[in-house]
DNA sequence: CGTGGGATCTCCT
DNA sequence: GGAGATCCCACGG
């Protein structure tokens, strides 16, 4: 378990030594653990791009609390990301964790984030018995294309478990989804050894090898304050997550009600 | 392989 | 009411 006093620094300080370091998180159905590659400083009041830069909220609160606790925020609808507090009390600064690898748990991360895009699948127990002759031709090049649909499944999990190894928690959505990481996690001190999630020093190196080279560089998907580097990730990690300069999104297209296509609302 | 659209929480204007 | 510290899939070439 990495002390309390780890995190006491400014968040540029923890973000550099917090890579290499180890987030474990248990839960009944197992252990998943992330080797960190990448992660962002936020300085709080000092920092426009930081949530706490307009001062304390519900949502950021547990930034302003004492240093070794989680932050976890919900964004665009559908992702949380983590954040370790750092620095005293009053001073709502925190390292954002952006990627990593998984040294530990990688079936059930990989379960994780393959459950939110299974669409309720059934088996195909019950089917009706005997049919007409067409319906039953009809009834066989569905049960076809269903075949040749689960094959093309079949093959698509494979290749994702191929690259699995550097994509399961590439990229801070993605790291929390592998971790099973939610609000109800906001808050949690990941310096406590009764915690369900907990940060730990990183495996020392067998050899004595020199310790990975640190690389830095601008924040991504940062818009104010966008000059700081304050983006630090292990130089040539395949885990890091692609760097993606702020681009403004285009507004919700004002669709003309007149020309009466709409219909296919919902898939 | 590159690209565009979609999902829909929380805070701020 | 709108933008954001995003990621995934469908689609066309």
């Amino acid at each position: 378990m990495l002390p309390r006093g780890f995190f006491a620094g400014s968040s540029l300080q923890v973000a550099a030594e917090l890579l290499g370091c180890v987030l474990e998180h248990d839960t009944a159905a197992g252990r998943v653990a992330v080797q960190l590659s990448e992660v962002e400083a936020y300085e709080g009041m000092a920092d426009p791009a930081s949530h706490a830069y307009r001062g304390q909220t519900a949502r950021n609160a547990v930034m302003f609390g004492p240093p070794g606790h989680t932050y976890v925020y919900f964004t665009y609808g559908m992702h949380f990301c983590v954040n370790l507090v750092c620095g005293p009390v009053g001073t709502p600064s925190a390292v954002l964790l952006r990627a990593g690898q998984v040294i530990e748990g990688a079936p059930l991360a990989a379960e994780r984030r393959l459950a939110r895009r299974r669409p309720a699948g059934r088996g195909l127990a019950g089917r009706a018995g005997a049919a007409a002759p067409a319906e039953r031709e009809l009834a066989e090049r569905e049960l076809a294309e269903r075949e040749l649909a689960e094959r093309e499944l079949a093959e698509r999990e494979r290749a994702g478990r191929e690259r699995a190894g550097r994509e399961l928690a590439r990229g801070p959505a993605r790291l929390c989804q592998a971790l099973g990481i939610d609000r109800a996690l906001d808050g949690a001190d990941v310096c406590d050894p009764a915690s369900s999630l907990r940060i730990r020093p990183g495996p020392l190196p067998a050899d004595a090898s020199p310790l990975p080279a640190v690389s830095r560089g601008p924040r991504v998907g940062v818009s104010s304050a966008a000059d700081r580097p304050w983006r630090f990730w292990l130089t040539g990690d395949p885990t890091v997550s692609d760097y993606r300069p702020y681009v403004p999104r285009a507004r919700p297209k004002a669709v003309s009600p007149s020309a009466g296509e709409g219909g296919t609302m919902g898939r």
